[in-house]
DNA sequence: TAGATTGTTAATCGATTAACAATC
DNA sequence: TAGATTGTTAATCGATTAACAATC
């Protein structure tokens, strides 16, 4: 009974703020790597000098999803593991697809970090009549006419964009109507979606301007 | 005096703070599709929603560079600009090498949105000798034994890091000795730099978790 | 038990936002 | 002038962090 409990809690059941949501992703990845090290148990001190963060954020973080620390002990990292795991939803096999399979969109569906990490890429698609039908790193290029059929085939309903900025927002739409609700878009545009729809960006050239930013401060800019 | 004053001011003389900086790329981007449109002026409410921000914050934002807008009309695109752009140190030139001319790495050299958003790859630097010596998109791939040369030589200061996890503190800490300063880190480890280097981390993989998190919310996970 | 470490509290900090006086 | 819009204030919200009681 309490161990249902407590599984039910870890399962989504109490609020998650956004901030701590983006860094379980970072625990997840340094606590994998620890259970190959056969490592057993970890104090939030040493999870935390791992991923950077404050122990006490790190703890803070982690009582979201309910109490799997043990007083004197630490963490064990199998079961902190499953629970991080359970809480991104990763117990649950989600199909993504790609649209835009030129210079990134190729690097990304070959990007080993995704199958690593729980995702597989099933489905490329592309407007280019001259990609369509190629394999891309072991997996066909389906033709963008086909886009529904392939959404609602694949059961797909997180998408990664990787399209020219010109067509993001009808491309978005379409994967929109064909029952996409979660999109990663690397195109250098403001996406407009229903609410029901969480879209995360990434924006490339920003991420070096606001480095810029601090090479600016850095290199003689005033400071009053 | 009034104009160099309030040249000065922009120039990184206030305090901005990291949220509002990570927008300015974004107004940036904005502003100048509605130049190229040839707009002359835009209201807050109006940049507000092509880049999906509540125009109060974007006020208040575009007050940390100066003050630069006209009560009654909005702000002048061609002004706002460049105040932006030298806020964020676009105005002068700065070389960015890329380390890691793997799967991600060339496609990132290639990235048509470094190029046209202020930013030149000046050298590509890998471990690989089969790679180095070739030519990708148009730069010589550079032996990473010759890292600190390439770095001096070409003055540069910003990093992009697509190489390998397991080697990716190692070529971060050669970077920082040979005088780089500020670091895109691609590859899924927290890197260790001293207190004046600044490192921004692009971790794909937890984007996709992060997505996947929602979608587990969405699809049934107890809220109570 | 004594030592160690969690989980939580409460203070603090930074970011967001509505509202509106200032002013073009 | 009247209408429009900025720049700023102040309230609110969410995130961070030190400290420590609880407890293994």
């Amino acid at each position: 009974m309490t161990v249902q409990r407590e599984a039910a809690a870890g399962n989504g059941a109490r609020v998650v703020p956004d901030a701590t949501v983006a860094r379980l992703a970072t625990y997840l990845r340094v606590l994998t790597g620890l259970g190959e090290d056969a490592t057993t148990t970890v104090s939030s001190e040493e999870l935390a000098a791992a991923t950077g963060v404050n122990s006490a954020k790190l703890r803070k973080d982690l009582s979201f999803l309910g109490s799997y620390g043990i007083r004197g002990v630490g963490y064990d990292v199998a079961t902190l593991t499953e629970q991080i795991a359970r809480t991104l939803g990763l117990t649950v096999h989600r199909n993504v697809a790609l649209v835009g399979v030129g210079n990134l969109g190729q690097a990304l569906a070959g990007y080993a970090g995704f199958a690593s990490r729980g995702f597989r890429i099933a489905a490329l698609i592309d407007a280019d009549l001259g990609r369509v039908g190629t394999t891309v790193h072991g997996v066909a290029v389906r033709n963008i006419a086909d886009l529904e059929h392939v959404v609602a085939d694949e059961k797909i309903t997180i998408a990664v964009l990787t399209t020219p900025a010109a067509v993001a927002q009808d491309v978005c739409d379409r994967l929109v109507a064909a029952g996409v609700t979660s999109i990663l878009n690397f195109a250098p545009v403001v996406l407009s979606v229903p609410d029901h729809v969480d879209v995360r960006k990434v924006d490339l050239a920003a991420e070096l301007q606001i480095l810029s930013f601090h090479e600016n401060r850095k290199n003689g800019a005033l400071v009053v």
